[in-house]
DNA sequence: ACGAATAAGTCAAGCAATTTGACTTAATAA
DNA sequence: TTATTAAGTCAAATTGCTTGACTTATTCGT
């Protein structure tokens, strides 16, 4: 008798289900449109005035959502719009990089609430995950002061790191922090915190970052290209986060380019850690950004080579990405504040010709994201909320997480 | 008074929509593992025996699922497995190509009733339309003879044909069929048949084709990679294929490779249609495949050249694929049989380094799938049954086909 | 050979959540 | 002033999953 094979199948779903999602639904649209009466809730969403109705009341109740004042458009009776809640939720987001590691507290509409930064020792994460819980319980403490039910309404720990993760790759002379990426950070983290945690690349960070409240707001299919010490892109396909079949999809920093004979990976010529190698910025100074900016403004020759160089290998990779995955639009996202990313933009117009459409277009083809810092640490703090309120097909599903 | 701005939203969903996700469920899973008892059922997809139970009553009503011969396999009451009934429904599919189209009757686990071939000119659309209706209501005639209600349980038909769809391009010297792309063939089908018209490239079809049958069966995370005239890629992503923004994703052979100052899309180099003007034959020729056949096997010099220079290039592809999409697996099909496609493959190999992991791998990172000629117009036919069976977000909301 | 254990499956009531259709409220337009 | 329009409520109906007890059929242990 052969051996009892696993049996394969989807998980099914129940009205419990449905009815999450239709609460997600409204989030959504609440956050996507502003403030919405539950007239044109039921409209937008398909779904009765009385069951907008009730979701409603729920929400309300669980303080996610809370009603203005009347409105009057026309005849009728007036409108009672409601609006998201920022109190109704919090979120902490955690970066962790080689230089530096960011914790921020945000709100379920992304207002940034506190804020911290520490350095972790990169090869020693046992030592690493102390200063990391003392850093979150640090801002914890100091955002739930004076905000009576905040404990309670934290939805979970996002974490941001460099990827990809689970692989065994020969180091490519650039920094891995493989150490942290074989250690069970997540486990740990949730035991420090008592919270829900999760992990994903600062692409996908930066991409979440950029779906809730930035360049992709409202958009369905989007690249978000994400020019770090290394590069990575993160990926919304159909309205979700994509993540591939074991966690690494969107490594576009792997991607060779460069001449036949000599396939180099993208990020070896387009990260902002090439860029330092080749000007010699230490990116352990605390001055690294006001230097580079400097550098930028004095028409820095190795900086406009740079930009050459990177911006040719990058006008490549969004061409191969506008090909392979047909977003609405391409958005260049990066940790480097200042004139520098604008001008790689700049540098890789005119994109190279391709099934995009031109015409016709509400987002252009490719457009700037966020260059702050601090983009990577709110997307990660944005995840919790993404996982929490964002309507997903998972959320349906009877067991979760699949 | 601004002016009144659409309002967004993802739609709702209800108790239909949940019990019609349920049904797919099951319907899936009797697909992916066989036989299952209800119990069998129940534990894999999460719902209690007794929904399991009131599903498969109305399934085996509809004449979708029948029982088996009672199993006993240890304590406890024997189990009564449930199967798919091939007769439970048809689809038809319907390839159109540059020197031939195909149309198949298939039943719902993928058996071919029927077939036939047809030529419709190029560039006369408006003519082409006709050739097609009487070629499918001659195959819908022959395979409904002796099945009393075939014609009720046809699924719709599953159109494909070279994309992309909706583009202007420059003609870059392979043959295109512009005039068919920007017709209504949609609609003047489901006019002149009466039945739900769907329409994807090949590649896609390819990809549905293998997911439902071939080597992508079971599997959620999917490159396929389709060698035909052009080249394209189907994509299986998270369970469902992926078509993009705009209809497009996937479309690999339009990714440039070669040297940074001759940037050559894939498809110039490793297209079938590449090789057949390098060989001189014509793909017209209903003898093509015994001529390509004939020099493969005499070692012909001009196909060793072909094969190496493409699978260079498609080295390149199947890294990049795998690189950015992270799939479980990365399958190349393609309309030629014979020994060309096994060929390439074993030229292809070995494989870059990537990050698809190596170790403990159920599927191997490259294989080969389908090289029927057949096989677009197998997984063309598959489209309709995926629409209407296969568990999807999509089935589960108010609003259909979002 | 017999009872205990185990597993599949049914029955009937319970329950959650959307839907339906009538009704109320409040505004504008004619 | 009245008709019309739109927002929102009420209460009953309906759908379809869940629950827990029960039945049936088989194997295992003694």
């Amino acid at each position: 008798m052969s051996e009892q094979r696993p049996i394969r199948a989807k998980s099914g779903a129940n009205h419990e289900g449905t009815s999450a999602h239709n609460r997600r639904v409204i989030i959504d649209a609440l956050r996507v449109n502003g403030a919405l009466s539950r007239a044109d809730l039921a409209r937008a969403t398909g779904l009765t005035k009385q069951a907008v109705s009730n979701l409603i009341e729920t929400l309300e109740g669980d303080g996610l959502v809370a009603s203005e004042e009347l409105v009057r458009k026309g005849r009728g009776q007036p409108s009672t719009p409601y609006r998201l809640v920022a109190d109704g939720a919090y979120s902490i987001g955690l970066q962790i990089d080689r230089h530096i590691s960011r914790v921020i507290v945000v709100d379920l509409v992304g207002n940034i609430l506190a804020r911290a930064t520490a350095k972790v020792p990169p090869r020693a994460p046992e030592e690493g995950v102390a200063v990391l819980l003392d850093l979150v319980a640090g801002v914890r403490a100091a955002f739930a002061a004076g905000r009576p039910d905040a404990e309670a309404r934290i939805a979970g720990i996002g974490v941001a790191m460099p990827g990809p993760f689970g692989v065994e790759i020969a180091d490519d002379s650039l920094w891995l922090m493989q150490a942290w990426q074989s250690f069970p950070l997540v486990e740990r983290l949730a035991a420090g915190t008592g919270l829900a945690v999760s992990l994903q690349n600062d692409a996908a960070a930066c991409a979440t970052a950029e779906r809730m409240l930035g360049a992709a707001h409202g958009l369905d299919h989007a690249v978000c290209i994400y020019v770090g010490y290394g590069i990575g892109a993160g990926l919304i396909l159909g309205g979700e986060l994509y993540s591939g079949g074991h966690g690494n999809a969107g490594e576009i920093g792997m991607v060779l380019f460069g001449e036949p004979d000599e396939l180099v990976p993208l990020e070896h010529r387009a990260s902002i850690a090439s860029l330092y190698a080749l000007v010699g910025i230490d990116p352990a100074d605390p001055g690294q950004f006001d230097r580079l900016e400097a550098l930028v403004a004095a028409g820095d020759r190795r900086v406009a080579d740079w930009i050459g160089r990177a911006a040719r290998d990058l006008r490549r990779a969004v061409h191969t990405a506008e090909t392979l995955f047909d977003p609405q639009t391409v958005i260049l996202s990066g940790g480097v504040p200042g004139a520098l990313m604008p001008a790689l933009v700049a540098a890789i117009e005119p994109l190279l010709p391709s099934l995009s459409p031109t015409a016709g277009r509400a987002v252009p083809r490719l457009r700037l994201g966020m260059t702050d810092p601090w983009a990577v640490a709110i997307g990660a703090a944005a995840d919790p909320i993404r996982r929490a309120f964002d309507p997903s097909f998972s959320a349906i599903l009877k067991r979760q997480g699949e």
